[in-house]
DNA sequence: CTTCGCATAATTTGATCATATTCTGCGCAA
DNA sequence: TTGCGCAGAATATGATCAAATTATGCGAAG
């Protein structure tokens, strides 16, 4: 979602503060942004220019930089300087093997979990992503992309190995921006109505491999844009 | 808790000062503590205790924390509370489904890029294990055993994926440390020998199959430690 | 006279600490 | 048993120090 990074002092803030603390807020937003490509490869982030961007104290966005850093969703570039990792050749085949390995368990496992309202819900997910990337809508196809694995994966019902694939989305993110940039949303195609198909007739080898395939293709992608330069 | 602020075997202490952040090494600090069993699965962390036992303010103390917390080491237990975690039988099952996954596919890639030396060093970390456990020496062997492993990680050049096996030991370790100490060392059969071997015969699938069986060796006996009370 | 290079100064940024504020949990009393 | 208040701990801010990068100015060479 689109949250306004300008009238840090609006009243109305206050209340959402009341809630949760400031340096996970802090943490959501920056991740958001990786996540979704408002932050670019290479692109610095200093700490002041937070604290004086979300008008808030330093510590809690040191403690965000701290986690995200601690994700691999920053590096820490050198001296003192913090910026999104530029993902090398090498980087790409690691993240794209840990994601063909763990997605497809991951899916095999949600499969088992999956009532009908899951699969209603996973349909309107594609459903919005189908949208989006016939307006060619980048950031709705990169957060409605997202939103679809994510939901498959909270399914399987495994914190640790979804929390482990989480980390490797935010290393994805910034690049698969870029290709997205690049290529626009109209060559994209992925697997998904397979993977529905096949959790729908409950088809658990069909729908991993369906999500093998899925990945499979996302890295290819994102592999072959960044070395085509 | 008994926390010695000099470290009397760790070589940076003489100009340490001038060099690392202070809430680096607070994290390393309590990093060693985590993976050699120091703290135990469920232990109460507080940031106030951690700033008076090591001396130092309270802000890298909180970036420390937060880091490790990241990287599932510690856990936010309910509201404004830290604690290491404490295994669940699924949680023991997701982290062994990725080390039986990942460790092997990182055993293969070492094995491409291994030195005579290399080995020769693996084999000395192999001879200070089988010492500790001759001995008895829990810690020794929680951390010859991790140095083992780690080494054989570092020599296949995938730092991503090294970085996420680090996190799934920093999550066994004080698990690993509750069984050693109900057991002791002496069931503690691994199969390093095996894999020893087939690294110095080039042996590759070998290789890769001699560290999928360590890792479910060790993953079998925690899960039947913490299932046995 | 102009331009390049190096040394020094200034600004920016990160790291740490001390302090204030808020929230949680526990004990005590009704 | 329930409500109130106090102690303790965590969150958050601002100030201060250190380090690094950038900017600037002076001198020498072409």
């Amino acid at each position: 979602m689109n949250v306004d990074l300008i009238a840090p002092t609006n009243p109305f803030t206050s209340e959402d503060t009341g809630k949760a603390p400031v340096h996970q807020h802090v943490y959501e937003r920056l991740r958001a942004m990786i996540l979704f490509g408002d932050l670019a490869p290479g692109q610095a982030v200093t700490i002041q220019g937070l604290t004086s961007d979300l008008a808030v104290g330093m510590t809690p966005v040191r403690e965000a930089l701290r986690r995200l850093i601690a994700e691999g969703a920053l590096t820490h570039q050198g001296n003192r300087r913090v910026s999104v990792p530029i993902l090398t050749a090498e980087s790409i085949e690691e993240l794209g093997f840990m994601r063909k390995t763990l997605e497809p368990e991951l899916t095999r496992r949600a499969a088992l979990n999956m009532t009908a309202d899951d699969l209603a819900h996973l349909r309107s997910c594609d459903d919005d992503l189908n949208r989006a990337i016939d307006q060619g809508d980048v950031g709705g196809y990169l957060t409605h992309n997202y939103r679809f694995h994510a939901f498959i994966y909270e399914c399987a019902n495994a914190a640790i190995m979804t929390a482990t694939v989480d980390r490797l989305w935010l290393q994805f993110g910034p690049s698969l921006r870029v290709v997205c940039g690049r290529f626009g949303t109209s060559n994209l195609p992925d697997k998904h109505m397979d993977l529905l198909n096949a959790l729908s007739a409950g088809d658990i080898d069909g729908a991993a491999r369906a999500m093998a395939q899925d990945v499979e293709q996302g890295v290819r992608q994102v592999h072959a844009a960044l070395h085509s330069e």
